[in-house]
RNA sequence: GUGGCCGUAGCUCAGUUGGUCAGAGCGCCGGGAUGUGGCCCCGGAGGUCGCGGGUUCGAACCCCGUCGGUCACCCCA
Protein backbone atom coordinates (compact mmCIF):
# COMPACT_ATOMS: atom_id res chain seq x y z
CA UNK A 1 0.00 0.00 0.00
CA UNK A 2 1.32 2.99 -0.95
CA UNK A 3 1.78 6.00 1.55
CA UNK A 4 -0.86 8.86 1.26
CA UNK A 5 -1.79 11.78 3.67
CA UNK A 6 -3.74 11.01 6.44
CA UNK A 7 -7.63 11.24 6.21
CA UNK A 8 -8.64 15.20 6.07
CA UNK A 9 -5.35 16.11 5.24
CA UNK A 10 -4.19 17.78 1.78
CA UNK A 11 -0.89 18.36 0.25
CA UNK A 12 -0.35 21.89 -1.60
CA UNK A 13 1.67 21.53 -4.70
CA UNK A 14 3.15 23.91 -7.39
CA UNK A 15 1.37 25.89 -8.52
CA UNK A 16 -1.51 25.96 -6.33
CA UNK A 17 0.83 26.87 -3.69
CA UNK A 18 1.68 30.12 -5.52
CA UNK A 19 -1.77 31.01 -5.04
CA UNK A 20 -1.85 30.26 -1.53
CA UNK A 21 1.39 32.57 -0.65
CA UNK A 22 -0.29 35.25 -2.93
CA UNK A 23 -3.21 34.95 -0.98
CA UNK A 24 -1.33 35.22 2.57
CA UNK A 25 0.19 38.35 0.70
CA UNK A 26 -2.54 40.04 -0.05
CA UNK A 27 -4.06 39.35 3.11
CA UNK A 28 -0.64 40.28 5.06
CA UNK A 29 -0.77 43.73 3.01
CA UNK A 30 -4.11 44.66 4.42
CA UNK A 31 -4.06 44.06 7.55
CA UNK A 32 -0.53 45.68 8.29
CA UNK A 33 -1.41 48.89 6.48
CA UNK A 34 -3.88 48.95 9.44
CA UNK A 35 -1.11 48.60 11.89
CA UNK A 36 -1.50 44.48 12.67
CA UNK A 37 1.73 43.03 13.09
CA UNK A 38 2.33 38.93 12.46
CA UNK A 39 3.13 36.65 14.93
CA UNK A 40 3.80 33.13 15.33
CA UNK A 41 3.12 30.97 17.80
CA UNK A 42 3.51 27.64 18.37
CA UNK A 43 0.95 24.35 16.82
CA UNK A 44 0.56 22.98 20.04
CA UNK A 45 -0.26 24.55 23.37
CA UNK A 46 -1.42 23.37 26.70
CA UNK A 47 -4.65 21.69 26.09
CA UNK A 48 -6.00 24.16 29.13
CA UNK A 49 -5.30 27.16 26.89
CA UNK A 50 -7.90 25.37 24.64
CA UNK A 51 -10.76 24.30 27.35
CA UNK A 52 -10.53 27.65 29.29
CA UNK A 53 -11.68 29.31 26.14
CA UNK A 54 -13.42 27.68 23.79
CA UNK A 55 -15.13 26.06 26.71
CA UNK A 56 -15.32 22.01 27.82
CA UNK A 57 -18.96 21.77 26.60
CA UNK A 58 -18.13 22.62 23.35
CA UNK A 59 -18.09 20.28 20.50
CA UNK A 60 -14.23 21.21 19.56
CA UNK A 61 -12.51 20.58 22.83
CA UNK A 62 -15.10 18.13 23.72
CA UNK A 63 -14.88 15.49 20.84
CA UNK A 64 -12.36 17.15 17.75
CA UNK A 65 -9.27 18.37 19.59
CA UNK A 66 -5.94 16.30 18.72
CA UNK A 67 -4.84 15.98 22.22
CA UNK A 68 -1.90 14.06 22.77
CA UNK A 69 0.51 13.25 25.89
CA UNK A 70 4.26 13.68 25.32
CA UNK A 71 7.40 12.41 26.92
CA UNK A 72 7.40 14.75 29.87
CA UNK A 73 3.63 14.08 30.89
CA UNK A 74 2.38 17.08 29.91
CA UNK A 75 -1.27 16.75 27.94
CA UNK A 76 -0.97 18.80 24.74
CA UNK A 77 -3.25 19.74 21.79
CA UNK A 78 -3.05 20.69 18.44
CA UNK A 79 -4.25 24.21 17.75
CA UNK A 80 -7.88 23.66 16.44
CA UNK A 81 -8.04 27.20 16.23
CA UNK A 82 -6.10 30.55 16.16
CA UNK A 83 -7.37 32.57 18.58
CA UNK A 84 -6.51 31.21 22.15
CA UNK A 85 -2.89 30.58 21.54
CA UNK A 86 -2.62 34.67 20.28
CA UNK A 87 -4.17 35.18 23.60
CA UNK A 88 -2.19 32.82 25.64
CA UNK A 89 0.82 34.50 23.98
CA UNK A 90 -0.71 37.86 24.42
CA UNK A 91 -1.21 37.20 28.81
CA UNK A 92 2.59 35.89 28.62
CA UNK A 93 4.57 38.82 26.83
CA UNK A 94 1.82 41.84 27.66
CA UNK A 95 2.80 43.67 24.80
CA UNK A 96 1.89 47.57 24.93
CA UNK A 97 -2.09 48.10 24.39
CA UNK A 98 -3.61 48.56 21.82
CA UNK A 99 -2.16 45.04 20.55
CA UNK A 100 -2.80 44.63 17.40
CA UNK A 101 -1.55 41.17 15.35
CA UNK A 102 -1.93 38.72 12.28
CA UNK A 103 -1.09 34.99 12.16
CA UNK A 104 -1.91 32.74 9.40
CA UNK A 105 -1.65 28.89 10.54
CA UNK A 106 -2.58 25.23 10.14
CA UNK A 107 -5.83 24.34 12.50
CA UNK A 108 -6.40 20.97 13.56
CA UNK A 109 -9.99 19.29 14.31
CA UNK A 110 -10.65 15.71 14.44
CA UNK A 111 -13.84 15.72 12.72
CA UNK A 112 -15.29 13.70 9.51
CA UNK A 113 -14.28 15.26 6.39
CA UNK A 114 -16.38 17.06 3.57
CA UNK A 115 -15.87 19.84 0.77
CA UNK A 116 -14.44 22.58 2.40
CA UNK A 117 -13.75 20.30 5.87
CA UNK A 118 -10.49 19.20 6.89
CA UNK A 119 -8.58 17.78 9.57
CA UNK A 120 -6.04 20.23 8.63
CA UNK A 121 -6.78 23.39 7.71
CA UNK A 122 -5.23 26.64 7.33
CA UNK A 123 -6.41 30.32 8.60
CA UNK A 124 -5.73 33.88 8.44
CA UNK A 125 -6.79 36.02 11.10
CA UNK A 126 -5.92 38.92 13.43
CA UNK A 127 -6.89 39.54 17.04
CA UNK A 128 -6.74 43.12 18.33
CA UNK A 129 -6.84 43.61 22.36
CA UNK A 130 -7.43 46.27 24.52
CA UNK A 131 -9.83 48.67 23.37
CA UNK A 132 -13.38 48.23 23.89
CA UNK A 133 -14.67 50.66 21.31
CA UNK A 134 -16.94 49.50 19.25
CA UNK A 135 -14.95 51.07 16.33
CA UNK A 136 -12.55 48.44 16.18
CA UNK A 137 -14.99 45.84 15.55
CA UNK A 138 -15.87 47.65 12.59
CA UNK A 139 -12.12 47.67 11.73
CA UNK A 140 -11.87 44.26 12.47
CA UNK A 141 -15.01 43.22 10.15
CA UNK A 142 -13.88 46.12 7.76
CA UNK A 143 -10.69 44.33 6.88
CA UNK A 144 -11.94 41.33 6.19
CA UNK A 145 -14.52 42.51 3.82
CA UNK A 146 -12.04 44.40 2.26
CA UNK A 147 -9.70 41.42 2.05
CA UNK A 148 -12.40 39.27 0.41
CA UNK A 149 -13.56 42.09 -2.26
CA UNK A 150 -10.10 42.30 -2.77
CA UNK A 151 -9.69 38.92 -4.14
CA UNK A 152 -12.29 39.72 -6.67
CA UNK A 153 -15.21 38.11 -4.58
CA UNK A 154 -18.54 39.76 -5.09
CA UNK A 155 -21.12 36.54 -3.57
CA UNK A 156 -19.88 37.18 -0.20
CA UNK A 157 -22.66 37.58 2.75
CA UNK A 158 -22.22 38.93 6.30
CA UNK A 159 -24.30 37.95 9.05
CA UNK A 160 -24.18 39.95 12.32
CA UNK A 161 -25.12 39.34 16.04
CA UNK A 162 -24.44 40.00 19.60
CA UNK A 163 -24.14 37.60 22.17
CA UNK A 164 -24.48 39.93 25.06
CA UNK A 165 -22.06 39.88 28.08
CA UNK A 166 -21.98 38.10 31.28
CA UNK A 167 -24.75 40.79 32.45
CA UNK A 168 -27.31 40.62 29.89
CA UNK A 169 -26.55 36.82 28.88
CA UNK A 170 -27.57 34.82 31.59
CA UNK A 171 -30.99 36.56 31.97
CA UNK A 172 -31.73 35.98 28.19
CA UNK A 173 -30.80 32.62 28.39
CA UNK A 174 -33.01 31.65 31.10
CA UNK A 175 -35.89 33.64 29.10
CA UNK A 176 -35.17 31.31 26.47
CA UNK A 177 -34.59 28.20 28.20
CA UNK A 178 -38.48 29.28 29.41
CA UNK A 179 -40.27 29.65 26.20
CA UNK A 180 -38.69 26.99 24.60
CA UNK A 181 -39.78 24.56 27.42
CA UNK A 182 -43.16 25.88 26.60
CA UNK A 183 -42.75 24.36 23.15
CA UNK A 184 -40.53 21.85 23.83
CA UNK A 185 -43.06 19.24 22.19
CA UNK A 186 -42.63 20.58 18.92
CA UNK A 187 -38.73 21.17 18.52
CA UNK A 188 -36.92 18.45 16.89
CA UNK A 189 -35.91 14.93 18.63
CA UNK A 190 -32.38 16.20 18.67
CA UNK A 191 -32.75 19.23 21.22
CA UNK A 192 -36.29 18.14 22.80
CA UNK A 193 -34.09 16.60 25.68
CA UNK A 194 -30.99 18.96 25.53
CA UNK A 195 -31.43 22.60 24.96
CA UNK A 196 -30.88 22.82 28.89
CA UNK A 197 -27.71 23.31 28.31
CA UNK A 198 -27.12 25.25 25.54
CA UNK A 199 -30.23 26.44 24.23
CA UNK A 200 -28.97 29.05 21.80
CA UNK A 201 -28.13 26.19 19.80
CA UNK A 202 -32.20 25.49 19.50
CA UNK A 203 -31.58 28.62 17.31
CA UNK A 204 -29.23 27.47 15.04
CA UNK A 205 -31.02 24.40 14.77
CA UNK A 206 -31.50 23.88 10.58
CA UNK A 207 -34.57 21.56 11.19
CA UNK A 208 -38.01 22.56 10.51
CA UNK A 209 -39.31 21.91 13.64
CA UNK A 210 -36.98 23.81 15.74
CA UNK A 211 -37.30 26.23 12.86
CA UNK A 212 -41.01 26.87 13.67
CA UNK A 213 -40.71 25.98 16.73
CA UNK A 214 -38.88 29.29 17.43
CA UNK A 215 -40.16 31.43 15.05
CA UNK A 216 -41.30 33.99 18.22
CA UNK A 217 -38.82 33.33 20.26
CA UNK A 218 -36.96 36.04 22.07
CA UNK A 219 -34.06 37.03 20.13
CA UNK A 220 -30.87 37.82 22.15
CA UNK A 221 -29.70 41.41 20.55
CA UNK A 222 -33.24 42.50 21.67
CA UNK A 223 -32.94 41.39 25.50
CA UNK A 224 -29.51 43.06 25.82
CA UNK A 225 -28.25 45.35 28.85
CA UNK A 226 -27.66 49.09 27.79
CA UNK A 227 -23.87 48.55 27.43
CA UNK A 228 -24.52 46.25 25.02
CA UNK A 229 -26.88 47.39 23.18
CA UNK A 230 -25.50 50.99 22.53
CA UNK A 231 -22.24 49.19 21.90
CA UNK A 232 -23.62 46.56 19.08
CA UNK A 233 -25.37 49.89 17.59
CA UNK A 234 -22.00 51.95 17.08
CA UNK A 235 -21.22 48.83 15.27
CA UNK A 236 -23.74 49.13 13.26
CA UNK A 237 -23.68 52.45 12.64
CA UNK A 238 -20.03 52.11 11.80
CA UNK A 239 -20.32 49.40 9.25
CA UNK A 240 -23.34 51.69 8.04
CA UNK A 241 -21.11 54.70 7.37
CA UNK A 242 -18.38 52.17 5.83
CA UNK A 243 -20.58 50.86 3.34
CA UNK A 244 -20.28 47.67 4.52
CA UNK A 245 -23.46 45.19 3.99
CA UNK A 246 -24.62 43.02 6.64
CA UNK A 247 -27.53 41.42 7.86
CA UNK A 248 -28.66 40.79 11.36
CA UNK A 249 -29.05 37.27 12.39
CA UNK A 250 -30.28 36.44 15.99
CA UNK A 251 -29.77 33.09 15.26
CA UNK A 252 -26.46 33.16 14.60
CA UNK A 253 -24.70 31.33 17.15
CA UNK A 254 -20.84 30.65 17.44
CA UNK A 255 -19.49 27.29 18.90
CA UNK A 256 -16.94 28.77 21.07
CA UNK A 257 -18.02 29.99 24.61
CA UNK A 258 -15.66 32.99 24.82
CA UNK A 259 -17.57 35.13 22.35
CA UNK A 260 -19.41 38.10 24.09
CA UNK A 261 -20.97 41.04 22.28
CA UNK A 262 -20.38 41.18 19.01
CA UNK A 263 -20.16 38.02 16.76
CA UNK A 264 -20.12 37.79 12.86
CA UNK A 265 -19.85 35.12 10.11
CA UNK A 266 -18.87 35.58 6.21
CA UNK A 267 -20.29 33.24 3.88
CA UNK A 268 -19.44 32.20 0.32
CA UNK A 269 -22.87 32.37 -1.56
CA UNK A 270 -21.13 31.42 -4.65
CA UNK A 271 -19.84 28.09 -2.69
CA UNK A 272 -23.08 24.71 -3.12
CA UNK A 273 -21.35 22.88 -0.62
CA UNK A 274 -22.71 23.33 2.63
CA UNK A 275 -19.36 24.37 4.37
CA UNK A 276 -19.92 27.70 3.10
CA UNK A 277 -18.55 29.83 5.99
CA UNK A 278 -15.17 31.39 5.10
CA UNK A 279 -14.91 33.51 8.18
CA UNK A 280 -15.97 34.31 11.26
CA UNK A 281 -15.40 36.00 14.82
CA UNK A 282 -16.00 37.98 17.49
CA UNK A 283 -16.01 40.02 20.87
CA UNK A 284 -14.20 38.10 23.59
CA UNK A 285 -14.00 40.17 26.35
CA UNK A 286 -13.62 37.72 29.15
CA UNK A 287 -10.72 35.73 27.49
CA UNK A 288 -8.19 36.98 28.56
CA UNK A 289 -8.87 36.86 32.39
CA UNK A 290 -9.85 33.39 31.61
CA UNK A 291 -6.11 32.79 30.26
CA UNK A 292 -4.97 34.59 34.08
CA UNK A 293 -4.54 37.78 32.11
CA UNK A 294 -5.66 41.26 33.77
CA UNK A 295 -9.12 42.20 32.69
CA UNK A 296 -8.77 42.87 28.54
CA UNK A 297 -11.25 43.37 25.76
CA UNK A 298 -10.39 41.91 22.50
CA UNK A 299 -11.61 41.01 19.54
CA UNK A 300 -10.63 38.91 16.33
CA UNK A 301 -11.69 37.07 13.24
CA UNK A 302 -10.33 33.53 11.47
CA UNK A 303 -10.39 33.07 7.91
CA UNK A 304 -10.11 29.61 6.21
CA UNK A 305 -7.82 29.42 3.20
CA UNK A 306 -9.14 26.29 1.81
CA UNK A 307 -12.65 27.50 1.80
CA UNK A 308 -12.01 31.09 0.33
CA UNK A 309 -9.76 29.64 -2.42
CA UNK A 310 -12.97 27.15 -3.03
CA UNK A 311 -14.86 30.52 -2.95
CA UNK A 312 -12.18 32.40 -5.29
CA UNK A 313 -12.78 28.60 -7.51
CA UNK A 314 -16.43 29.04 -7.57
CA UNK A 315 -16.84 32.82 -8.92
CA UNK A 316 -13.57 32.40 -11.37
CA UNK A 317 -11.59 34.91 -9.39
CA UNK A 318 -8.16 35.41 -8.03
CA UNK A 319 -6.24 33.28 -10.52
CA UNK A 320 -2.58 32.26 -10.39
CA UNK A 321 0.00 33.50 -12.12
CA UNK A 322 3.41 31.83 -11.49
CA UNK A 323 6.42 33.83 -12.24
CA UNK A 324 7.81 32.40 -15.33
CA UNK A 325 11.41 31.31 -15.79
CA UNK A 326 13.66 33.53 -17.62
CA UNK A 327 15.86 30.86 -19.41
CA UNK A 328 16.20 27.06 -19.79
CA UNK A 329 19.63 26.30 -20.84
CA UNK A 330 19.70 23.47 -23.20
CA UNK A 331 23.28 21.27 -23.51
CA UNK A 332 23.93 18.35 -25.65
CA UNK A 333 27.98 18.46 -25.35
CA UNK A 334 27.61 16.96 -21.95
CA UNK A 335 26.55 19.02 -19.24
CA UNK A 336 29.22 21.37 -18.45
CA UNK A 337 27.74 24.39 -20.08
CA UNK A 338 24.39 23.71 -18.48
CA UNK A 339 26.19 23.67 -15.26
CA UNK A 340 28.37 26.48 -15.66
CA UNK A 341 25.27 28.62 -17.42
CA UNK A 342 22.82 27.85 -15.16
CA UNK A 343 24.69 28.84 -12.15
CA UNK A 344 25.99 32.22 -13.83
CA UNK A 345 22.25 33.26 -14.47
CA UNK A 346 21.47 32.45 -10.68
CA UNK A 347 24.13 34.30 -9.34
CA UNK A 348 22.91 37.15 -11.60
CA UNK A 349 19.43 36.99 -10.63
CA UNK A 350 18.22 36.05 -13.51
CA UNK A 351 15.60 32.70 -13.20
CA UNK A 352 16.82 29.92 -14.73
CA UNK A 353 16.47 25.73 -15.10
CA UNK A 354 17.92 23.29 -17.52
CA UNK A 355 17.71 19.38 -18.30
CA UNK A 356 19.57 16.83 -16.67
CA UNK A 357 21.04 12.92 -17.33
CA UNK A 358 22.04 14.72 -21.15
CA UNK A 359 18.74 13.87 -23.25
CA UNK A 360 18.23 14.40 -26.89
CA UNK A 361 17.67 18.16 -28.03
CA UNK A 362 14.25 17.71 -28.96
CA UNK A 363 14.02 15.93 -25.74
CA UNK A 364 15.47 19.06 -23.58
CA UNK A 365 13.82 21.81 -25.91
CA UNK A 366 10.40 19.92 -24.85
CA UNK A 367 11.11 20.19 -21.04
CA UNK A 368 12.57 23.76 -22.19
CA UNK A 369 9.10 24.40 -23.44
CA UNK A 370 7.12 23.03 -20.30
CA UNK A 371 9.37 24.64 -17.98
CA UNK A 372 7.20 28.05 -19.02
CA UNK A 373 10.91 29.94 -19.88
CA UNK A 374 10.42 33.03 -21.82
CA UNK A 375 13.85 31.69 -23.80
CA UNK A 376 16.33 28.55 -24.27
CA UNK A 377 20.09 28.78 -24.64
CA UNK A 378 21.46 26.13 -26.52
CA UNK A 379 24.58 24.46 -26.36
CA UNK A 380 25.27 21.74 -29.22
CA UNK A 381 28.75 21.08 -30.70
CA UNK A 382 28.64 23.84 -33.12
CA UNK A 383 28.45 26.28 -30.38
CA UNK A 384 30.52 24.26 -28.36
CA UNK A 385 33.49 24.49 -30.78
CA UNK A 386 32.85 28.42 -31.34
CA UNK A 387 32.00 28.92 -27.75
CA UNK A 388 29.09 30.42 -28.39
CA UNK A 389 25.46 29.80 -27.38
CA UNK A 390 22.45 30.07 -29.23
CA UNK A 391 19.53 32.10 -27.42
CA UNK A 392 16.24 31.02 -29.09
CA UNK A 393 13.13 33.02 -27.88
CA UNK A 394 10.30 30.47 -26.58
CA UNK A 395 7.48 33.09 -25.63
CA UNK A 396 6.95 36.70 -26.95
CA UNK A 397 8.09 37.36 -30.52
CA UNK A 398 11.58 37.38 -31.41
CA UNK A 399 14.38 35.63 -34.01
CA UNK A 400 16.83 33.04 -32.98
CA UNK A 401 20.51 34.74 -32.31
CA UNK A 402 23.91 33.36 -31.44
CA UNK A 403 26.46 35.08 -28.67
CA UNK A 404 29.17 34.69 -27.54
CA UNK A 405 29.25 31.95 -23.99
CA UNK A 406 31.35 34.96 -22.38
CA UNK A 407 28.84 37.36 -22.67
CA UNK A 408 25.25 35.11 -22.53
CA UNK A 409 24.42 36.71 -18.95
CA UNK A 410 24.07 40.49 -20.52
CA UNK A 411 22.67 38.42 -23.34
CA UNK A 412 19.62 37.34 -21.42
CA UNK A 413 19.44 40.39 -19.44
CA UNK A 414 18.96 42.33 -22.58
CA UNK A 415 16.78 39.29 -24.19
CA UNK A 416 14.05 39.35 -21.40
CA UNK A 417 14.17 43.52 -22.22
CA UNK A 418 13.70 42.57 -26.09
CA UNK A 419 11.15 40.17 -25.92
CA UNK A 420 8.84 42.76 -23.66
CA UNK A 421 8.81 41.43 -20.46
CA UNK A 422 10.40 43.03 -17.19
CA UNK A 423 13.71 42.96 -16.03
CA UNK A 424 14.39 40.57 -13.07
CA UNK A 425 14.92 42.56 -9.76
CA UNK A 426 18.15 42.89 -8.23
CA UNK A 427 19.53 40.21 -5.75
CA UNK A 428 21.83 40.45 -2.58
CA UNK A 429 25.15 39.64 -3.41
CA UNK A 430 25.47 36.40 -1.22
CA UNK A 431 23.28 35.16 -3.64
C1' G B 1 -19.90 9.44 15.70
C1' U B 2 -24.22 8.32 11.85
C1' G B 3 -25.84 7.79 6.74
C1' G B 4 -25.74 7.90 0.93
C1' C B 5 -22.51 7.19 -3.28
C1' C B 6 -17.86 5.41 -5.14
C1' G B 7 -12.88 2.49 -5.48
C1' U B 8 -10.09 -0.30 -13.24
C1' A B 9 -2.90 2.49 -15.70
C1' G B 10 0.31 9.04 -13.06
C1' C B 11 -4.79 11.72 -14.34
C1' U B 12 -10.09 11.45 -16.33
C1' C B 13 -12.82 7.33 -17.33
C1' A B 14 -14.95 2.80 -20.93
C1' G B 15 -15.68 -2.14 -19.74
C1' U B 16 -23.03 -4.61 -22.33
C1' U B 17 -27.18 -10.06 -18.69
C1' G B 18 -20.27 -12.95 -14.71
C1' G B 19 -17.18 -16.39 -20.26
C1' U B 20 -10.17 -12.98 -25.08
C1' C B 21 -12.58 -7.16 -20.65
C1' A B 22 -7.60 -5.85 -19.14
C1' G B 23 -9.05 -0.89 -22.74
C1' A B 24 -9.40 4.65 -24.47
C1' G B 25 -8.02 9.73 -24.07
C1' C B 26 -4.56 12.84 -21.63
C1' G B 27 0.26 12.64 -19.46
C1' C B 28 5.15 10.27 -19.64
C1' C B 29 9.39 8.00 -22.67
C1' G B 30 11.38 7.24 -27.67
C1' G B 31 11.17 8.06 -32.92
C1' G B 32 9.44 10.69 -37.64
C1' A B 33 13.41 15.54 -38.50
C1' U B 34 19.22 16.83 -42.05
C1' G B 35 20.96 19.46 -33.97
C1' U B 36 15.58 23.26 -32.40
C1' G B 37 9.85 23.06 -28.21
C1' G B 38 4.51 24.05 -28.97
C1' C B 39 0.66 21.13 -33.87
C1' C B 40 0.64 16.32 -36.42
C1' C B 41 2.01 11.02 -37.22
C1' C B 42 4.23 6.30 -35.40
C1' G B 43 5.94 3.25 -31.47
C1' G B 44 6.78 2.12 -26.17
C1' A B 45 6.64 1.75 -20.87
C1' G B 46 2.89 1.49 -17.06
C1' G B 47 -2.46 -1.94 -13.83
C1' U B 48 -2.03 -8.76 -8.97
C1' C B 49 -9.13 -4.15 -11.94
C1' G B 50 -8.19 -1.02 -3.22
C1' C B 51 -7.45 -5.45 0.03
C1' G B 52 -9.34 -10.26 2.15
C1' G B 53 -12.83 -14.04 2.00
C1' G B 54 -17.15 -16.42 -0.51
C1' U B 55 -20.54 -18.10 -4.72
C1' U B 56 -19.32 -20.28 -9.67
C1' C B 57 -16.61 -24.67 -14.42
C1' G B 58 -15.23 -19.37 -14.77
C1' A B 59 -15.58 -12.66 -11.44
C1' A B 60 -13.14 -6.15 -12.70
C1' C B 61 -18.38 -7.52 -13.09
C1' C B 62 -22.53 -11.27 -7.86
C1' C B 63 -22.30 -11.71 -2.01
C1' C B 64 -19.84 -10.57 2.84
C1' G B 65 -16.09 -8.11 5.38
C1' U B 66 -12.31 -4.52 5.51
C1' C B 67 -9.57 -0.24 4.11
C1' G B 68 -9.70 4.21 1.37
C1' G B 69 -12.18 8.26 -1.15
C1' U B 70 -16.36 11.42 -1.60
C1' C B 71 -20.86 13.94 -0.16
C1' A B 72 -24.32 15.00 3.75
C1' C B 73 -25.82 15.29 9.10
C1' C B 74 -23.36 17.52 13.40
C1' C B 75 -20.03 21.50 14.04
C1' C B 76 -16.96 24.96 12.17
C1' A B 77 -12.70 28.08 8.64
Amino acid sequence: MAARAPSGTHDVLWPESARWEALVARFASGVERAGYGLAHTPIFEDVKVFRRGIGEGSDVVGKEMYEFEDRGGRTLALRPEGTAPMVRAFVQHRPPLPWKAWYVTPAFRYERPQAGRYRQHHQLGVEALGPVDPDLDVEVIALADGFFRSLGLVAVGLRLNSMGDEVCRPAYLDLLRSCLLERRDQLCPEHRDRFEANPLRVLDCKREECRTATQGAPGLSDHLCDPCRAHFERVRRGLDALGVPYALDHRLVRGFDYYTRTTFEFSAEALESAQNGIGGGGRYDGLVEMLGGPPTPGIGIGIGIERLLLACDAEGVFPVDPVPLDAFVVDVVGGEAARDITTALHRAGIGADRAYDNRSMKAQLKSADRSGARMALIVGPDESAAGTVSLRPLRGSGDQRIVPAAEVVDAVRAAIGDLGFEPPAPVPPSL
